[in-house]
DNA sequence: ACCTTATTGAGACATAGTCTTGACTTGACC
DNA sequence: GGTCAAGTCAAGACTATGTCTCAATAAGGT
């Protein structure tokens, strides 16, 4: 077994059959220590010592291999976030970035009823909710 | 009155009190020729007399009054479209990039639904259905 | 230890914007 | 019709998010 504790990450690296570098390993653990989601761009300035290049094809390594979640912000920037790899839908609060994950069965079930009332073949959906988190509502309102 | 006969667009300007430019009246002549969706980039390359940072400024000033929609395809990069006021979502062929509008119950009362589901006030959403046309099914088809 | 092959970093290139600045228009007021 | 402030313009710098190429390096199987 040549799996590396506690790094789901790697795991996943490792399952897509990637060498595991120096490189990954560092962009691993880093990512693994991310509780809230990120930028590309801020990764690679926490890491200067990781190519541009590098992170990005790795991102999207770990996004290919469920292992990492993009999402986008209102306006259209994306962000990254370990996640639960079973389907999900995020949740974005608009005023701090914090991405929420949910499921609800009514999200699935619009879905199948989708499928029947295109023409063509449903391949795919995105849906993200846009909302004020409570902290960020809290936060505004003692502002007043 | 000082409607610009067949120009929503137009209207649209005027309705956010913009001024009635040249450019801004070539910009949406342009733009109610177009039957599909199309990119800032297109628009530039349509309309080399107009510089970029207006085409982009104008476009932006469209889509926030509601005028224009503006959708992303699967990877993310955006896609202009005139479209029905009303509140609707799209569908986008990930083959042919042709972007369709629908409207359905069930999308509605989902996301009625989320609104107890989520901690926190849900401000908006984003929800793109990606599908292969029929055409496009098609073309691939005989292809065969 | 070796050798093949994947991976890396640097930097060019592409797309989608935003921001600044000095010049030019609009449109409102006379 | 002329004046003038404020809004708008084009050009071009700058940012963010990627992708691609290429020469150099490092993994990892044997």
């Amino acid at each position: 077994m040549t799996t590396h504790a506690g790094s789901d990450l790697l795991a996943a690296l490792e399952d897509q059959g990637q060498r595991m570098t120096g490189q990954r390993m560092l962009l691993a653990r880093h990512l693994e220590s991310k509780e809230d989601a990120f930028s590309a761009e801020q990764i690679t300035a926490d890491l200067p010592g990781v190519g541009r290049a590098t992170i990005y094809r790795t991102l999207k390594i770990l996004v290919d291999a469920g292992a990492l979640c993009k999402t986008q912000m209102p306006d259209g920037s994306p962000r990254y976030k370990r996640d639960d790899p079973v389907h999900h839908h995020h949740v974005v609060c608009t005023t701090c970035g914090k991405v929420g994950e949910f499921r609800h069965a009514a999200v699935e079930r619009m879905l199948r009823a989708m499928q029947n009332d295109v023409s063509g073949t449903v391949v795919g959906h995105r849906l993200e909710i846009f909302i004020t988190c409570d902290e960020c509502l809290q936060g505004s309102s003692t502002q007043h």
